[in-house]
RNA sequence: GCUCCGAUGGUGUAGUCCGGCCAAGCAUAUCGGCCUUUCGAGCCGACGACCCGGGUCCGAAUCCCGGUCGGAGCACCA
C-alpha cells in the first residue's frame, strides 16, 4: 500500500473521491427497456409515489426506451377528477417524462375481449354465490358450484353482465388457478366485479369493472412492459397476475419488489388527506401538513432532491424508514447557494441600547460574498431594536453579546447598554436582530403551527427560497408569509 | 393462523450473487476543532454496525442449517 502511494498517487486519491451512487443494473435487459408508473386517480402524487416514479425513470433513461404512466381507474368510487391533472403535473415538476399516457378506463374493450379468451378456453368462470360462501370455499379449497360452468354458458352470462343486462344476483368473473395453493391468498381470485356509479370519464357506459389483477397483467402484457418494479406489497398479486400470463401464452416481463418505506410524521393516506380537505382541516391537497408533492414543492422541496434521495437508497427489499435528516441534507445542496440571508426575529422582545452612537448595519446576503450585496440600515443613536425572546432568555446578567453585523451590547438586569463595535477579542454569543423599520412576518410551518414575529425591511418584497438566519429555510411566498422548509 | 420476504452503526446505504483486497466504505445525525460577525457551507477529527447459535472452510458480513426479530399480503382497493 506504501508503494503504491508512492509510485500512483494520483490513481489512490482518485478512489477517495466520493463517487456518485448507481442503482444497480436490472436483471434480463435486451436492449430498450418498456416500464410504467401506474397511480390510480384517487388524488395527486405524494411522497410516497415518489419513489416509484424515480425509479422507472432513471432506468428507462439509463436503458432507452418507454416509460408508460397508466392511470388506474377501473373503481369509479375511488376516482377525483381532478387527478388526472394533478398527476401529470406532479410528475412534469419531478422531472419524469413519461412517454405514453394511458388511462385504462378507455381500455374496457380490450379488457372484455381478454376475458372472453380467458373464458372460452376455460380459465375463468362467472360466479354469484354470497361473498361469505366463496370465501370459505376457498379456504376449504372446494370449489363453488358455479366452478364448472360450461365456457360457453360463462361467455353468455358475461356478455350479459357487461352488456349492462338488468339482473337480480351481482355476479363476479374469477379466474382459475389452484384452489389447492398454499398461499390462500393466491387461490381463485375475482377479476371482475360490478360497480354501480358514475365513471368520470365513461359515464355509465360501463358497470361490468376489472379489478387491478386483471387490468394490470392484461395491460402489461399488451404495452409491452419488459421490467416491472414496485413495492414488496404487491408480490401476491404479481403471483396472481402470472396465471394470467401462463394462460394466454405470454412472456412475462422482469419483475423487482422493492421493501416498503415509512414515512414518519406526515399524512400520506389519501382517504385521510381527502376527509381532512373536505372537513376543511386542511385547507387543500398542498396543505403544508400533507407530503403531497404539490405541497411539498410549495414549502421549496427541489425535483433533484427527490431525485437523488431514491437513487441514494437504491434498489433493495429491504424495508426502511424514510429519512427527513437525509432528505433536508440533500435539498438544502440544492437551495443553499441561491438563498439570500435575511433576520426574522421570532416572538420578538424589545430593548433598547442605550449609550449607542449612530450606526450602520451592513450584512452580507450570502455570507463571504461581498459581490451578492448587502443590507443596510442606518440607526440612530440609543435605539430600539427587537431580539428573540428565546435568545434574551439565553443572555445572563452582566454579558456582552454581539448583535450580528452591528456592535455589542451588555445586559444589566433588563437595561442594555453599548459596549463598543470590536469584532475580535473574546468570543461572544452572536445574535440577529430587527430594527424598528421591519414589519410583521408569520412562518407556516409543517406541524400546522406558525411562528409570528419581525422581518426586517429589506426582505419584505423579496419571494422564494431564502435563509432566515439561526431560524430555517423558507419559501417566501408573500409580503408577510412564508412557509417553513428546514433548517 | 397461513404464504412469502428481509436482517450491516441512531438513520439511510456500499459490500453478500462469484468467501480472502472488509480489523467493513459513504452519507446523515451527534460531539469537538479550524474557518467564520449564522444555526448554513467548507475542511479536519471523534463516535458508532455485520441479529443470535451451530456447521462447512486455512479463511465467513458473504455459503448451509436452526432460532429470534421485523415486514408484506391474506381475496370483489390500487
Amino acid at each position: 500500500m506504501e508503494i503504491a502511494r508512492e509510485l500512483y498517487p494520483e490513481i489512490l486519491q482518485e478512489e477517495h473521491r466520493e463517487k456518485e451512487k448507481r442503482l444497480a443494473d436490472l436483471k434480463n435487459v435486451h436492449g430498450k427497456v418498456v416500464m410504467r408508473l401506474a397511480p390510480s386517480p384517487s388524488g395527486p402524487l405524494h411522497l410516497g409515489h415518489t419513489r416509484m416514479c424515480i425509479l422507472n425513470d432513471e432506468y428507462v433513461k439509463r436503458y432507452g426506451g418507454e416509460l408508460i404512466l397508466r392511470i388506474e381507474d377501473t373503481n369509479p368510487n375511488n376516482i377525483l377528477p381532478e387527478a388526472y391533472e394533478m398527476i401529470k403535473e406532479d410528475c412534469r415538476w419531478l422531472g419524469v417524462n413519461y412517454t405514453q399516457l394511458i388511462i385504462q378506463s378507455e381500455r374496457m374493450e380490450i379488457y372484455y375481449q381478454r376475458a372472453r379468451d380467458l373464458i372460452s378456453q376455460g380459465y375463468a368462470y362467472m360466479c354469484t354465490c354470497r361473498v361469505e360462501d366463496f370465501k370459505r370455499d376457498l379456504m376449504n379449497s372446494t370449489a363453488c358450484p358455479h366452478r364448472n360452468t360450461t365456457p360457453e354458458e360463462n361467455i353468455r352470462l358475461f356478455d350479459l353482465t357487461a352488456g349492462n343486462e338488468p339482473m337480480e344476483q351481482h355476479p363476479v368473473l374469477v379466474i382459475k388457478t389452484d384452489l389447492h395453493h398454499p398461499n390462500p391468498a393466491i387461490r381463485d381470485w375475482i377479476a371482475f366485479r360490478i360497480i354501480e356509479g358514475t365513471h368520470p370519464h365513461t359515464g355509465n357506459k360501463y358497470r361490468f369493472y376489472p379489478l387491478m389483477n386483471f387490468s394490470v397483467a392484461v395491460d402489461d402484457h399488451e404495452l409491452g412492459l419488459t421490467h416491472v418494479i414496485r413495492g414488496t406489497d404487491h408480490i401476491n398479486n404479481t403471483e396472481r397476475q402470472k396465471y394470467i400470463f401462463k394462460y394466454l401464452g405470454w412472456t412475462l416481463p422482469e419483475y423487482f419488489h422493492y421493501g416498503m418505506i415509512r414515512i414518519e410524521d406526515t399524512v400520506l393516506k389519501k382517504t385521510l388527506m381527502k376527509k381532512g380537505i373536505t372537513s376543511g382541516e386542511f385547507t387543500g391537497w398542498d396543505d403544508v401538513r400533507l407530503s403531497t408533492i404539490m405541497s411539498l414543492a410549495k414549502r421549496g422541496y427541489q425535483p433533484e432532491t427527490f431525485r437523488k434521495y431514491w437513487i441514494d437508497s437504491g434498489l433493495n427489499e429491504t424495508n426502511a424508514d424514510f429519512s427527513w435528516d437525509i432528505f433536508n441534507s440533500i435539498n438544502r445542496q440544492f437551495i443553499d447557494k441561491s438563498a439570500d440571508r435575511y433576520f426574522f426575529v421570532s416572538s420578538p422582545v424589545e430593548i433598547k441600547i442605550n449609550g449607542a452612537p449612530n450606526a450602520t448595519a451592513k450584512l452580507n446576503l450570502y455570507p463571504n460574498e461581498d459581490s451578492r450585496g448587502f443590507r443596510k440600515y442606518d440607526l440612530e443613536n440609543d435605539p430600539v431594536l427587537y431580539i428573540q425572546e428565546s435568545d434574551l432568555k439565553d443572555i445572563a446578567d452582566g454579558e456582552v453579546f454581539r448583535l450580528k453585523g452591528l456592535y455589542n451590547v451588555q445586559r444589566n438586569g433588563d437595561s442594555f447598554t453599548y459596549a463598543g463595535s470590536e469584532v475580535h477579542g473574546e468570543k461572544k454569543r452572536i445574535i440577529h436582530w430587527v430594527g424598528e423599520h421591519s414589519s410583521k412576518f408569520t412562518v407556516l410551518k409543517p406541524d400546522g403551527t406558525e411562528d409570528h414575529g419581525l422581518l426586517e425591511s429589506e426582505a419584505v418584497d423579496k419571494i422564494g427560497i431564502i435563509q432566515l438566519e439561526r431560524y430555517s429555510f423558507v419559501n417566501k411566498v408573500s409580503e408577510s408569509r412564508a412557509l417553513f422548509l428546514h433548517r
